[in-house]
DNA sequence: TGATTTAAGGTAGTATGCTTACCATTAGTA
DNA sequence: TACTAATGGTAAGCATACTACCTTAAATCA
C-alpha cells in the first residue's frame, strides 16, 4: 500500500516546507525582513508599476484577499504606497517607494543565490529535470489551483 | 535574468499549492471534514496509538505547536481523544475514537486514487521520475526544515 | 540527593492562504 | 436610461506554520 511519505501529497509539502525554511532563514541572515510573497509581491509590482490588487494577485497566483493583506503589510513597512486608481475608483495603485525599491534591489541577488540550495542533494542535471517536469505539471494543473496564474491584461 | 517564474522556490510554491487544491476539492465532494494535515496526523495516530505530540509531529514532519492545534481540533470533531501519558505526566497520549478510524478507513482509498490528479499533465513515467527527485532532494535537506522528518523513538 | 539540563505541551503573537459574504463601482444590456 | 452582471476591495472566519516564552516534569550529572 502506498504509505504517506510516497503520496505525492506529502512530498510536495516537505518540498515546500523545506523551501520556505531557507528563504526564511537566508533573509533573516541577511537582515532583510521580508516573506516569500512579500519578495513575490514586491518584485511584480516593480514589473508592473501602478498595478491593481487583482491584477498582482494574477500575476503571482494568489488569492485575491491573501495579497490584499500583503500589501497591507508592505504599505505599513513602508515598501510601497496604495493610491484610488484615477481610471477605475474601486481598485487601488500599487507601487514601490524608493525604500522598496532599494530593498527589492539588495534581496533580488540574495534570494537568486540560494535558489539552488532549496534542492539541495541533486545534481545540476537533476535539479534541471526538476525544474522542467514542475513547470511542466503546474501549466497542466494551473486551472486546478484556487488562485491560478493570470496574465496581465495590461501591462 | 532569472525571472520569478522560472525560480524554484516559486515553482515549488505553486506545485503545493495546487497539490492542497486538489485534496480540498476532492474531500468536499466526498463531504468528508479532513484537511492535508489532519489526514497525515490521522495516518499517523493509527499507525501508532496513544502516541505523544512531539513524537507525532516528529514523524509526519510537522512543528509542535501546529500539530497541538491540529490535535485540539480533531479532537474537537470527535475523531481523536487526549489523555496524559502514564509513562511521561507531561506528555499527552492521542489515539484514534472509533469514529476518527472509521473516517480515515472511508477516507484513505480517496486520498490515494487522487494523487495522480496532483501530477497532472505527466506520463506515468515521468511523475515516478518527479516523486524520485523529490524523495531524493527532501531526504537531503531535511535538517534545513524548521520541522524535520524524525523516525519514531518508541514504536 | 540536589542542581542543572532537557524535553513536552501550552499561550501569545505574526503572517500566510483560503472561503464566504458584502459593498462600491463599472460595464454591459434590454 | 434603468437594470443587471461583473469586478475590485475588504471584513470575518478558519486552519495552517512558525517564533518566543512559560510551566511542568523527566533525565542527567556533580
Amino acid at each position: 500500500m502506498l504509505q504517506l511519505h510516497d503520496m505525492p501529497g506529502h512530498l510536495i509539502r516537505r518540498l515546500h516546507q523545506i523551501s520556505v525554511s531557507v528563504f526564511s532563514e537566508q533573509m533573516k541572515l541577511a537582515g532583510i525582513d521580508l516573506t516569500p510573497v512579500q519578495f513575490a509581491a514586491l518584485s511584480a509590482i516593480d514589473a508592473h508599476p501602478d498595478i491593481d490588487q487583482a491584477t498582482l494577485a494574477g500575476l503571482i497566483a494568489y488569492d485575491r484577499v491573501t495579497i490584499g493583506g500583503v500589501v497591507d503589510r508592505l504599505e505599513a513597512k513602508g515598501l510601497v504606497t496604495r493610491r484610488i486608481s484615477q481610471q477605475d475608483r474601486r481598485a487601488r495603485s500599487v507601487r514601490l517607494t524608493e525604500i522598496g525599491a532599494q530593498t527589492l534591489t539588495i534581496a533580488r541577488p540574495l534570494v537568486l543565490a540560494f535558489q539552488d540550495d532549496i534542492l539541495t542533494g541533486l545534481t545540476p542535471d537533476e535539479r534541471a529535470q526538476l525544474m522542467a517536469l514542475i513547470r511542466k505539471t503546474t501549466a497542466a494543473g494551473n486551472a486546478q489551483s484556487r488562485a491560478p496564474l493570470q496574465q496581465s491584461k495590461t501591462v
